[in-house]
DNA sequence: AACACGGGGTG
DNA sequence: CACCCAGTGTT
């Protein structure tokens, strides 16, 4: 039995039952790939239903403003999928008259659809023969043929790729890419797989060459970086505070956030004073400010370590833009925010 | 080619 | 703590 079918096999037991497998509306299956872009599918599922709920169309999501599509995006991470979601379904609904791109070539042209996506859409949803290349596969085809070329090299990119197109079942490209896929993250896992119940345990050479463990190779680590973050909670007897949209090229951007003072180091109260954060809102005047956490927040991404203080500054008015405290929790704001503001609790 | 981009989960 | 996740866009 040849491997794509054995693959198959496997998934047509093993499968989990999941919306986006109900489905060949490529609307659907667009929605369900981008959120699950570097997420795993328990975490992306609610997110997943949220989004069919509120946009039930291509149309829906055209129309909406992206504030409160990164609201319900809110919490998910890497905004810039929301963003592109948001970016292409108008372009869908604009420049294509509605018509969802029905090939490889086309879906590449929408913003946030990079090869994985492309050839997920058009298999998935149009049966084109486009093999899929995600972290699973990459797993899959290095152990299984002992490659140890690193995944995330240029040769390793497109060598995985032409290999993975030799093998996908021609007669069911859909069928194939989710079984491979699903192989990769139910059985053929990053950690500790048990092979010894794996159909392909007789032909994989990692497990011929005790190389499980160490396959897929992949270059460098990510090197963290230290940020300290002052924000500052402003509150004037109208029960009003600050809030706003970042517009800066890093992360989070167009989430909305508390005034935001970085510093070289963690401040003490007396350092903080010293900085006079006046001076960054002259209009302001301030009665009394506190800190609100002793100890830094430390809000860990992937990159970057965030060392937090929020500062709860009590003023005695604040200027036009000042919105409710009661509506903070209306925008789209980071899950360090968000937390915040739960546990505040103002 | 290297890096930025989030947050949750696992061993 | 290190690594991974149905990757993409920018530099």
């Amino acid at each position: 039995m040849d491997f794509s079918t054995k693959l198959i096999n496997w998934y047509s037991v093993n499968k989990r039952e999941l919306p986006w497998r109900e489905t060949r509306n490529p609307y659907y299956i667009w929605l369900s790939e981008i959120i699950l872009q570097q997420t795993q599918v328990k975490q992306g599922l609610p997110y997943y239903n949220a989004f069919v709920s509120k946009f039930p169309t291509v149309f829906d999501l055209a129309k909406a403003s992206e504030t409160s599509i990164l609201k319900l995006w809110q919490g998910l991470g890497y905004y810039s999928r929301a963003r592109n979601l948001h970016h292409s379904a108008k372009y869908i609904v604009d420049t294509l008259d509605g018509k969802f791109p029905d090939n490889y070539k086309d879906l590449l042209k929408l913003k946030g659809v990079g090869d994985y996506t492309a050839s997920a859409i058009a298999s998935i949803a149009y049966n084109e023969v486009a093999a899929v290349v995600d972290g699973n596969v990459y797993r899959v085809l290095s152990r299984y043929f002992g490659i140890d070329t690193p995944i995330n090299s240029s040769t390793g990119i497109k060598d995985f790729k032409t290999l993975a197109s030799t093998l996908i079942n021609t007669n069911q490209p859909a069928t194939y890419n989710q079984a491979i896929m699903e192989f990769g993250a139910i059985q053929c896992k990053p950690k500790n797989p048990d092979c010894t119940v794996c159909p392909f345990q007789d032909s994989c050479m990692a497990r011929k060459n005790q190389m499980v463990d160490v396959l897929p190779v992949k270059l460098k680590k990510t090197k963290v970086t230290v940020k300290y973050f002052n924000f500052l909670v402003f509150i004037d007897h109208h029960k009003k505070t600050l809030f706003e949209k970042r517009t800066t090229k890093g992360i989070w951007q167009h989430l909305y956030q508390f005034p935001l003072i970085e510093s070289k180091k963690s401040l003490t109260a007396e350092e903080f004073q010293l900085l006079n954060f006046k001076e960054h809102y002259l209009e302001i005047e301030v009665l009394d400010y506190s800190l609100y956490n002793e100890v830094d927040i430390v809000h860990k991404l992937s990159h970057q370590h965030l060392h937090t203080k929020f500062w709860i500054i009590d003023v005695k008015s604040l200027p036009k833009d000042a919105i409710l405290i009661k509506s903070l929790t209306k925008y789209p704001s980071p899950v360090l925010i968000s937390d915040f503001i739960e546990q505040f609790g103002f």
